[in-house]
RNA sequence: GGCGGCGUAGCCAAGUGGUAAGGCGCGGGCCUGCAAAGCCCUGAUCACCGGUUCGAAUCCGGUCGCCGCCUCCA
């Protein structure tokens, strides 16, 4: 059996995985900061995670997965000026910040779903988390590592002599002692925000708390360090998230996490995706190519077949994103999911059978830092060997979606209320070829066709499915 | 400007020292009354130049092009 190995942010290297508890794998996934939909682009942050957590199951261990949603505290512009993203959401859409948290909470978990990412143990938000964020502010206070400004009070970078270990950022040469934008009481622009206090003039904050340092609300990074260390302990072994959030967000988060609770390191393995591009240029707010799984959905693309396109390229590498890209997915996707159903119609057997290496090279490419295209090969070639049986390859096949996640045991062709009516038609035809009366035969299948029926002929007799 | 990454067949995409996975598409064949589905066959020397090596897509240097982060962003 091969070793699980992951590519860690912390060391740039691929490393063994061992687990600090030796069955229970504790993975924390930087969640949405849910103030609009949540785009094709924001989903593959979760089918990593999904993945990387199946790949964990099916090497035998537990997991403990935490997924957080932001509904605080994300600031417009930098880490500490602008506005907050949930307020002015709110404001734009006449909608009570809470409903607005809400809803699109619930539109992103729906999504998921569509998807077959596997729920997480825990959802937990931030503004259900407020005591315990500010007690650890409370405890840095403490310690000294913070400082106050008329807006706020800061975490002071230059107390910590680990900061920015992750993202390999050097303080001395970062712009020190350069006067600071926006934010001109900041005495370090890598110094970020723990508490903002609410503005005194203008509308009020929809969302504000009392605090030791007056009312206000916390800071963007402060609320994964308090909901990781509340439902996971410190340390942990897995933090996931997109390769923006090394930089700055976790880089912060490590500094408060480990300066507040004296855990170094305060997490094992950092894991990070890379983003999926839009024609070449990155899914982005401002650059387009802002499908939603519901727009796809729109164009004719299953969910399972954007996740099947997801599987197509590894985690850390950008993937390219065009509709003819997913189109190509889509129609792979189908033909396995066809060969699932030929396979499935042959009965049981058993998985444990040699299965001629197939299932060892599958293993060995998702420990391989889950390296699912070639996993994605492995399975293609299972599916056409001439050495198993359909029932051996059902059984391996169901056995790497464990993994996959394409629920292909469920998988079936649509089909719908106008099943009598076809039937009636496609006997009518067989009778017709056995008269050898092709004209009217081809008549039948054109007419079906034309309904988005396609029939196929076979040995077992005349299968129809949807188009 | 600083930091990071990429450039593999028409398209998507693995492979990071031993003579290029897989998928989609194209073309050909088998099967079929004809189709469809399925199966089989079929394509690249890896941006370019130079170097290290018995041997490089894989290591080093340079050139060109592209992308990301440094500012909202997974």
């Amino acid at each position: 059996m091969s070793e699980l190995c992951l590519y860690n942010t912390l060391s740039r290297k691929k490393e063994r995985f061992e687990p600090l508890d030796s069955e229970l794998v504790r993975i924390y996934s930087c969640g949405p900061t849910v103030y609009s939909y949540q785009h094709i682009g924001n989903m593959r942050p979760y089918l990593f995670a999904d993945l990387l957590k199946r790949t964990l199951l099916y090497n035998g261990y537990r997991v403990r997965h935490v997924i957080n949603v932001t509904d605080v505290g994300h600031l417009t512009d930098d880490a500490d000026s602008g506005e907050d993203k949930m307020e002015l959401a709110a404001r734009e859409s006449g909608m009570d910040i809470w409903q607005v948290a809400e809803k699109y909470t619930a539109l992103y978990k729906a999504d998921l779903e569509k998807l077959r990412v596997l729920p997480p143990d825990v959802w937990c938000k931030a503004t259900d988390h407020i005591p315990q964020q500010i007690e650890m502010i409370r405890v840095l206070e403490e310690k000294g590592f913070t400082y106050s400004t008329d807006d706020g009070i800061y975490f002071d970078v230059s107390k910590d002599p680990g900061y920015g270990r992750l993202a390999r950022i050097d303080l001395s040469s970062l712009r020190a002692g350069e006067r600071i934008d926006g934010v001109s009481q900041k005495r370090h622009s890598a110094d970020f925000a723990l508490w903002k206090f609410s503005p005194t003039e203008g509308a009020a904050r929809q969302m504000e708390w009392q605090s030791p340092w007056g009312v206000g609300f916390p800071g963007w990074h402060i609320e994964c360090s308090a909901m990781s260390q509340a439902h996971l302990g410190l340390p942990f072994d897995i933090h996931t998230g997109g390769v923006d959030h090394v930089p700055v967000h976790h880089v912060n988060e490590i500094a408060q996490s480990e300066n507040c609770f004296d855990v170094r390191p305060c997490v094992r393995t950092w894991m990070h995706e890379e983003f999926i591009t839009f024609e070449g240029v990155k899914i982005s707010k401002s650059t387009g190519g802002l499908y939603t799984v519901g727009d796809l959905e729109q164009m004719g693309i299953e969910p399972l077949a954007f996740r099947f396109f997801l599987l197509g390229a590894h985690y850390r590498q950008q993937q390219m994103f065009t509709d003819n890209a997913v189109v190509q997915a889509q129609t792979a996707y189908r033909r396995l999911v066809r060969h699932a159903l030929d396979l499935r119609a042959s009965g049981d057997g058993n998985a444990a059978a040699p299965a001629g290496g197939f299932r060892d090279r599958f293993h060995a490419a998702i420990n391989d830092d889950l390296n699912l295209p070639q996993a994605l090969a492995v399975v293609w070639e299972m599916v056409r060997t001439p050495d198993l049986g359909p029932r051996e390859k059902w059984a391996l096949l169901r056995d790497f979606d464990r993994v996959l996640g394409l629920d292909l045991a469920e998988a079936r062709i649509e089909r719908g209320e106008i099943d009598a009516e076809i039937e009636v038609l496609i006997e009518e035809r067989n009778r017709a070829r056995a008269n050898s009366d092709f004209a009217r035969a081809d008549e039948i299948r054109d007419q079906l066709e034309v309904q988005g029926i396609l029939l196929e002929d076979s040995s077992r007799g005349t299968r129809w499915r949807r188009a």
